[in-house]
RNA sequence: GCGGACGUGGCGGAAUCGGUAGACGCUGGAGACUUAAAAUCUUCUGCCCAUGGCGUGCGGGUUCGAGUCCCGCCGUCCGCACCA
C-alpha cells in the first residue's frame, strides 16, 4: 500500500545530503564541458520573497539538467549586500547596517536551502565584506590607472534635510523620498567611469547577443542613444560663437533661429546684463519634470538680441534662450528648422518665426505645405542652392563635406548616454580608495593598504554621510608625502558591486580579485536569469565593468552573459475592506475579514507588495506543502517571461501532482510483480517525452515541460503493468528530477539505483521508439473539417486520397459531382475542394 | 509623442514549418468509493437556434487551407521622453 510522500522529512534529509557531500560544488578542474547558470543575486533584505523563488527555481532547473546531462556546471550565489535599506534600518531600528546586513543574510540563506537549490555555496560571497569590496576597490584603483576613472564639478540632486545625494529615482515631484523635502541641485567632486569611451562597444556588442531578449537590447539601444550629425559654430553678432550638434545638417538652408538652453554659458551672459532674461531663465527651471508636464509644456523663449550668421550665407539668425533645449545634451544649443521639426515649427508659430520648407515630399507643394505639422520624412530638397534635388541623406552629407572642408564644423557623433557617476555620501557601500593631499593632490592608495575598510563605530542619529562626520577615520598620512591627508569619505555606488560578482564567483583567490585563466574557462555566463527591471542599468554597467577589464588587460571577454532571460513577476489578487483598508490574502476566508467578518472587495491581480498587502510568505508554504510542489507550481501553466499568479489552488494542484508522482514511485518500489512485456504505445510516449521535456527546459519552456510530465503521468497511470511501464516510470523519476528534486531522490534511492539522481544521467532518446506506425489524418472539404482517419504512415498520396473520398460524409458532400481538386498532405490531411 | 510587446474558453495557457484550435493545469458539473467527510478514482466542461452552424480583439486581403502571412483599425501592458 502506497503511502504518502512526506516531504518536510525528504526535503530535510536530501538537503542535508546534498550538503555533505558537496554535490553541487563546482569542479574547477573537471574535464567536463563547463557551463555557468546564474541568477541576479539578492539584496539581503530581510525575508525571501516568491519573486526570488520562482527566479532560483528556472535558474535551478536548468543548472540540474545541464548537470544530468553532462556538463560541469557552476551555479553560485551570493549577495549583493551594500545599500541604503541597511542605512535606513540603522537610522530607525538603531541597529549596525553590518548587523542588520548579516542578519537577513543568514535568514534568507536558511529560507533558500529549503526550497533545494542546486547552488554551490562553496563560493557564497557579500559585497559587503572586505573580502569582496578590497578586491573592487583594487580594481578601481586599475581603472583609475588605466584613465577610466575622472574627478569632475557635477550637478547632484541634494537632500537638504537628509543631507545627502539622491539619485534620479528617489526624486518624487522634486522631493526627497524620504524627508519629502525640496531636493536642490548641488555642484558637489564626483567621481565617474567613462562608461562614454565603450558607447559604441557596447552599442555594437549588442548585435552579438543573440540569446537576449530583443527588448532588453532594445532598451539599451535607446539608452545609448547613439545620433550622428554635425558640429558646428555660429558666429554671433556680439563677436563671440555658439556651437550647435544637429542631425539634420541637410535643413540648413531652413534654419530660421538658434536656441541655447537656460543654463547655456550664453543665457548665463545675457541674464546678467538683463534682468528680464535672468527671469526667464529662472522661469525656465521651475517647470515641472514629470512626463505629463512635459508634454503639455508650451515652448517658451527669450529673444537676447543677438544674432548668429548663417555659414552659408543665408542671412542672420534671431538668437533664443529657450525652455525647450537641454544643457547636458548634445552642446546645449541647436538650430531650429520649423518646417522640419516639430518643436521648432511649434516655437515660430509662436513667435512668429520664418517657415521655410526644404525638404519636399514629392506630392505636396509649396502653397499646401506645413500649415499644421512639420514634415519629418524623407524627400528631396528644395530652397536650398547646391543641395537642391538632392535627398535627404545626400545632402547631409554634402553639408558635412563643405563644413569640414571649410573648417567650420565638423560630423560629429553625439551619445545620450553619460558617463557613470559613482560617488556616494553614504556609509554602506565601498569606501573610495583614494586620498586628497594638500600638496599631492588625488593619491591613488598604495595597494598593500587594500582594503579600505570601513570603521565599525559609527553613528546613524543624525542625518549626512557617517564617514565624513567619523572623528578619525578619514585622517590618514599621505601615502605620497607623508603629510597630512584625507580619504575620500564617498562610497562607491552599489551598481559597481554587482558589475562583476559573477566573476568572483568564477574565481576567488585570496590575493587578487580573481584568476584570470579560471574566470575565463566559466565565463562567459552561459544563462543569466533575473527581472527586466535591471534590463538597462545593471546590465549595462557589467557589460561595461567587462569591456573595461578587457581595456586594461585584466581578462579576455568581450560580453558577460552570452543567454539573458527576464523572467515575469509573482502577482495576488488585492483585497480592500470596506473602508478602504489592504487586506492580506490570509485574512480573507469566503470573501470576508476574518476577524470581523465585514464584506470584502476583490481587486486588481497585482505585483505582489508589501503596500497592497497581497504577498504570500514563502516560508509558511514550503512548510505546508513542502520544496517540491512549490517548486512545481512555480513551472507550471504562465510562461516564465509572464507573470504568474499564485493562487491556492494552484499550489493544491502541484501539491496533488507531487502526491500522484509519489504512489506511482512508490507503488513501484514497493515490490508490485515484475511485469513483464511491453506496451509499444508508452514507450512512444516515454521518448517522445524524454525528447520534448530536454527541449523545452533548453529553452526555458517550463510550463511546456509540466504540461509533457503531466501528460506522460497519465499515461503511465492509465497503463496495463508491463515491463514498459517500469521503465516509464523509473525514467519519469529522472525526468522530474531537476524540478522536484527531492522527491525525485527519495524514490531512486528507495528503488536502489546507487548514487544520487542528482549525478544520475538524462535519460536517452531512442529515435527508433519515436516512431509512429499510425497517423491520424484530417478529413477536410474546403478546410473545414469533416473527419478524421487513422491510417498508416507513409501511405502513397492516392491511397489517402480514395481513403479520404471513400468517407461517408465526403461521398454526401460530394453529391455525385467530382471534387474540383483534392490537396493532399502526406501523414497530415485532405482537402477536397468542391 | 516615440519605441516595443501582447490580445485564443469561466481562468492560466498550448498549437515549433500556413495543415485536426483549445494540449496541460485550475475552476465547475455528474458519478464511484464512504455511515459521513476528506483523499482518491471515473467522466463531462468553447459558444449556439446541434445530423448542423459559429468561433483565436475588430474590418479587409493572400491561400485549397490563416491563431500563424499582408494591409488598416481598436484595446491592454511595458520602456523612454522637449535627445536637436
Amino acid at each position: 500500500m502506497a503511502s504518502r510522500f512526506n516531504a518536510l522529512k525528504a526535503d530535510a534529509h536530501w538537503q542535508q545530503v546534498w550538503d555533505e557531500a558537496r554535490t553541487f560544488a563546482a569542479d574547477d578542474h573537471s574535464a567536463k564541458p563547463k557551463t555557468y547558470v546564474l541568477e541576479m543575486f539578492p539584496y539581503p533584505s530581510g525575508k525571501i520573497h516568491m519573486g526570488h523563488v520562482r527566479n532560483y527555481t528556472m535558474g535551478d532547473v536548468l543548472a540540474r539538467y545541464r548537470r544530468m546531462t553532462g556538463h560541469e556546471v557552476l551555479h553560485p550565489m551570493g549577495w549583493d549586500a551594500f545599500g541604503m535599506p541597511a542605512e535606513n534600518a540603522a537610522m530607525e531600528k538603531k541597529v549596525h547596517p553590518g548587523t542588520w546586513t548579516r542578519a537577513n543574510i543568514a535568514t534568507m540563506k536558511a529560507q533558500l536551502k529549503r526550497l533545494g537549490f542546486a547552488l554551490d555555496w562553496t563560493r557564497e560571497l557579500a559585497t559587503c565584506e572586505p573580502d569582496y569590496y578590497g578586491h573592487e576597490q583594487a580594481l578601481f584603483l586599475n581603472f583609475y590607472r588605466s584613465g577610466l576613472v575622472y574627478r569632475k564639478e557635477s550637478a547632484v540632486n541634494w537632500d537638504p534635510v537628509d543631507m545627502t545625494v539622491l539619485a534620479n529615482e528617489q526624486v518624487i515631484d522634486g522631493r526627497g523620498w524620504r524627508s519629502g523635502a525640496l531636493v536642490e541641485k548641488r555642484k558637489l567632486s564626483q567621481w565617474f567611469l567613462k562608461i562614454t569611451q565603450f558607447a559604441d562597444e557596447l552599442l555594437d556588442g549588442l548585435g552579438s547577443l543573440e540569446h537576449w531578449p530583443d527588448k532588453v537590447r532594445l532598451m539599451q539601444e535607446n539608452w545609448i542613444g547613439k545620433s550622428q550629425g554635425l558640429q558646428f559654430r555660429f558666429a554671433l553678432s556680439d563677436g563671440g560663437s555658439v556651437e550647435v550638434f544637429t542631425t539634420r545638417p541637410d535643413t540648413m538652408f531652413g534654419a530660421s533661429f538658434v536656441a541655447v538652453a537656460a543654463d547655456h554659458p550664453i543665457a548665463q551672459a545675457v541674464a546678467a546684463g538683463n534682468p528680464d532674461a535672468a527671469a526667464f531663465i529662472e522661469r525656465c527651471k521651475q517647470g515641472g519634470t514629470t512626463a505629463a508636464e512635459l508634454e503639455t509644456q508650451e515652448k517658451l523663449g527669450f529673444d537676447t538680441g543677438l544674432t548668429a550668421t548663417h555659414p552659408f550665407g543665408a542671412g542672420e539668425l534671431p538668437v533664443y534662450i529657450a525652455n525647450f533645449v537641454l544643457m547636458d545634451y548634445g552642446t546645449g544649443a541647436v538650430f531650429g528648422v520649423p518646417a522640419h521639426d516639430q518643436r521648432d515649427f511649434d516655437f515660430a508659430t509662436k513667435y512668429a518665426l520664418p517657415i521655410r520648407r526644404v525638404v519636399s515630399d514629392g506630392d505636396k507643394t509649396d502653397a499646401d505645405f506645413a500649415e499644421a505639422e512639420a514634415w519629418t520624412g524623407p524627400g528631396t530638397l528644395v530652397n536650398s542652392h547646391f543641395l537642391d534635388g538632392m535627398d535627404v541623406e545626400d545632402a547631409k552629407r554634402a553639408v558635412i563635406a563643405r563644413a569640414e572642408d571649410g573648417g567650420w564644423g565638423k560630423g560629429s557623433t553625439v551619445y545620450r548616454l553619460r558617463d557613470w557617476g559613482v560617488s556616494r555620501q553614504r556609509y554602506w557601500g565601498t569606501p573610495i580608495p583614494i586620498i586628497h593631499c594638500q600638496s599631492c593632490g588625488e593619491v591613488a592608495v598604495p595597494r598593500e593598504q587594500l582594503p579600505v575598510t570601513l570603521p565599525e563605530d559609527v553613528t546613524f542619529d543624525v542625518p549626512g554621510n557617517p564617514l565624513d562626520r567619523h572623528p578619525t577615520w578619514k585622517h590618514v598620512a599621505c601615502p605620497q608625502c607623508g603629510g597630512e591627508a584625507l580619504r575620500d569619505t564617498d562610497t562607491l555606488d552599489t551598481f559597481a558591486d554587482s558589475s562583476w560578482y559573477f566573476i568572483r564567483f568564477a574565481s576567488q583567490p585570496d590575493d587578487r580579485p580573481f584568476d584570470r585563466a579560471v574566470a575565463e574557462s566559466w565565463l562567459p555566463v552561459a544563462q543569466y536569469i533575473g527581472g527586466v527591471e535591471h534590463a538597462i542599468l545593471h546590465l549595462l554597467y557589467a557589460r561595461f565593468w567587462t569591456r573595461a577589464l578587457r581595456h586594461v588587460g585584466l581578462i579576455d571577454l568581450a560580453e558577460p552573459f552570452t543567454g539573458l532571460f527576464t523572467q515575469g513577476m509573482v502577482t495576488h489578487e488585492t483585497y480592500k475592506a470596506a473602508d478602504g483598508r489592504w487586506l492580506a490574502p490570509e485574512d480573507v476566508r469566503d470573501g470576508v475579514e476574518i476577524a470581523g467578518g465585514g464584506p470584502v472587495t476583490v481587486g486588481r491581480v497585482e505585483k505582489m507588495s508589501k503596500s497592497k498587502k497581497n504577498t504570500v510568505d514563502p516560508e509558511p508554504i514550503v512548510d505546508q506543502y513542502g520544496a517540491d510542489a512549490v517548486r512545481w507550481f512555480m513551472l507550471s501553466d504562465s510562461p516564465p517571461e509572464r507573470d504568474l499568479e499564485w493562487s491556492e489552488n494552484g499550489i493544491e494542484g502541484a501539491w496533488r501532482f507531487v502526491q500522484r508522482l509519489w504512489r506511482l514511485f512508490d507503488g513501484e518500489a514497493a515490490g508490485d510483480q515484475a511485469a513483464t512485456g511491453s506496451d509499444a504505445a508508452l514507450d512512444r510516449k516515454l521518448h517522445q517525452t524524454i525528447a520534448g521535456v530536454g527541449a523545452d527546459i533548453e529553452a526555458l519552456s517550463f510550463n511546456k515541460a509540466v504540461a509533457k510530465l503531466y501528460e506522460l503521468t497519465s499515461a503511465i497511470e492509465k497503463a496495463a503493468p508491463s515491463a514498459s511501464r517500469d521503465t516509464a516510470i523509473a525514467t519519469l523519476m529522472r525526468l522530474v528530477a531537476p524540478m522536484v528534486p527531492h522527491i525525485a531522490e527519495e524514490a531512486w534511492a528507495a528503488r536502489a539505483q546507487g548514487g544520487l539522481i542528482a549525478d544520475a544521467a538524462w535519460p536517452a532518446v531512442d529515435p527508433a521508439m519515436l516512431v509512429e506506425d499510425e497517423v491520424t489524418i484530417a478529413i477536410q472539404v474546403n478546410g473545414k473539417l469533416r473527419e478524421t482517419l487513422t491510417l498508416a504512415k507513409g501511405l502513397p498520396k492516392d491511397e489517402v486520397e480514395a481513403a479520404a473520398l471513400a468517407v461517408d460524409k465526403i461521398v454526401r458532400a460530394l453529391d455525385g459531382k467530382p471534387p474540383r481538386k483534392v490537396i493532399v498532405v502526406p501523414d497530415r490531411l485532405v482537402n477536397v475542394v468542391l
